[in-house]
DNA sequence: ATGAAAGCGCTAACAA
DNA sequence: TTGTTAGCGCTTTCAT
């Protein structure tokens, strides 16, 4: 631990405003004299000091510090979000501290309380449930962003993306390029968990655009995975080679380790993936150039997000109340698709 | 802001001790009249009792937290390692906070004194030179654990992988492969910084195993990219290829960021990447599968990395000062090299 | 131009 | 069995 402002103070016989003024880079403003300047410049060049921020957020009742909590940083979206967000408010002097809730809700609790008893200063945070919300306001004061998933608080600044239309839009792309080869493909859609407001409206997407496109019942079939993983994302591809000795013409999946999970899968089932399967997926990786077949993805636009949640949350910060609500598009992204 | 311990004891006319004792379930053993009890017990149900825990870090000089400085989040391996490390901590009742420096020495120069002025008990870190880890233990009054690089240093304690017997291990497997298909195999190695000991001890394994395998040096290139990030790899390719109108029969990466930009090189320069072309590279990944090369990766034990790490600072945080050094084994993962 | 002192909410030592 | 008090290091107000 290095010296205190009271021990410096001490030490040359000055009082600790005087120290605490020459710290600050406060001298000249009230007039600290040249002679009492120098000698405490040159004690701590020499012992360096290091404020304590613990006493001053007691003091100040404030820590400059924000929170977001993810369900995970192994998933890149989220470690992204993460990334951009810090940048964000390091450069606004603020510091933040990521912690990951696995979509446990307890867990997702206990964090918050956690962060709210250390101070924290305003949260981030993408919802496990629609219990979360409330309870992260009233223990922050309001001082809330949601993001990602939109459980329909109006009260509450929310950042979101399209899913709904851009899940339409990744539909009505597929479909077309399907009928150029084939006029009765079958779609298979992988979903995670429907109660996630991101996952119902990437299943709304698509349900609606494929009935405007007026596809058969009996050609489409959606499969919900309890989560997002890679894990489920192959337990639902191997339940449904099960049930089904054909292959689905187009594979859509709702997210990244889903489609993983799923290839997976129908890589350990049925040797590998035809190479004229369409797929689809929310989630962009570059990795994904390394498969053959056509393949539309979904980017979505991490920066605006980030600049859009931070924004809301500086107005909270300076006491403002008129919570915004940002959907922010998406982009997709096709390869091998060229007709 | 909830109540707190003062203003509960004012209100039911007890003292502030009274009531610590009940929050902290030890009643009992002072024997607080039950009925006392019992007041404190529905008043902090019915109003909620959070503790300040700024104030108690205060008083007790300690903050039950770590920190976690990594370059990237977007970087899988480091994403896995803090999300696994926060789980240790959280089973130990300790709060990580996980921050990225994007290999800035002096953005985690500046990191590490404000953990400091916070008040964090200890530090793990990915140091970006050989001057933080001193810095940081003058600082954190030795509590710091080094992570995947070894600038050896033997004062503090140190996790890293096992890169250049890895690597010798991973270039003698597709040396011995290639020798199935070409006598005369030409190798590239993308590699990173070659500042950073992971790097270097992945070059060295590297051209060791060439060595004593009596590959001409003709038939060896390697490449320094200044990072190891995609960008770079596709740079180091491009260049390689303006060099050389002939491919490489074997490609190995430092690590996959390098790997990704690479083959966006070759495919954007040469339309595609030929599937007899051997690869290898640093880090696994379940998108390899995609690829239909032969293909070595490996992958490191983030797991065994963060046991070991985290027993370490429970080592320093009860005051041992027996600095272990941990060098963890790595796995070699092939896809479609079956002779 | 510089100093003294109160108080942020908690813990721990000591009192009663 | 319960109460009182000092002090952690800082900021701020009010005195000189």
């Amino acid at each position: 631990m290095g010296k205190t402002i009271e021990e410096i103070a001490a030490e040359l016989g000055v009082s600790v405003t005087t120290v605490r003024l020459v710290l600050l880079g406060k001298a000249r403003q009230y007039r600290i004299s040249a002679k009492t300047e120098a000698r405490i410049k040159s004690y701590t060049d020499e012992h360096g000091y290091q404020i304590n921020h613990t006493a001053r957020s007691l003091r100040l009742q404030r820590t400059d510090s924000l929170a977001l909590i993810v369900p995970r940083l192994s998933n890149h979206f989220f470690a992204a979000l993460a990334e951009l967000l810090e940048i964000r408010c390091r450069a606004a002097g603020l510091q933040l501290f990521t912690s990951c809730c696995y979509d446990d809700p307890d867990m997702q609790l206990q964090l918050i309380q956690n962060f709210r008893q250390r101070n924290i200063d305003g949260l981030f945070v993408v919802p496990s449930n629609p219990q979360i919300p409330p309870t992260a306001a009233q223990l922050f004061e309001q001082r809330i962003v949601l993001l990602d998933r939109d459980f329909g608080f109006a009260e509450y600044p929310v950042v979101v993306t399209a899913n709904e239309t851009s899940s339409a839009a990744l539909t009505r792309k597929i479909h077309a390029f399907s009928r150029t080869r084939d006029e009765t493909a079958r779609f298979l859609f992988i979903a995670g968990n429907p109660e996630m407001p991101s996952i119902a409206g990437r299943v709304r997407g698509f349900r609606q655009a494929l009935s405007e496109l007026q596809v058969p019942a009996e050609q489409i079939e959606i499969c919900h995975a309890p989560r997002n993983g890679f894990s489920e994302g192959a337990a639902a591809m191997t339940e449904f080679l099960q049930r089904h000795a054909e292959l689905p013409s187009v594979l859509i999946t709702a997210s990244i380790a889903l489609f993983e999970g799923a290839l997976h899968a129908l890589r350990q089932e049925r040797g590998g993936v035809p190479p004229e399967m369409i797929l689809a997926t929310f989630d962009d990786h570059t990795m994904l150039d390394f498969l053959p077949n056509p393949l539309c993805s979904v980017r979505q636009d991490s920066k605006f997000m980030i600049n859009a949640a931070f924004s809301e949350m500086e107005k909270l910060l300076q006491g403002t109340r008129n919570p915004g609500r940002h959907v922010v598009a998406m982009d997709l992204v096709s390869r091998h698709m060229d007709l």
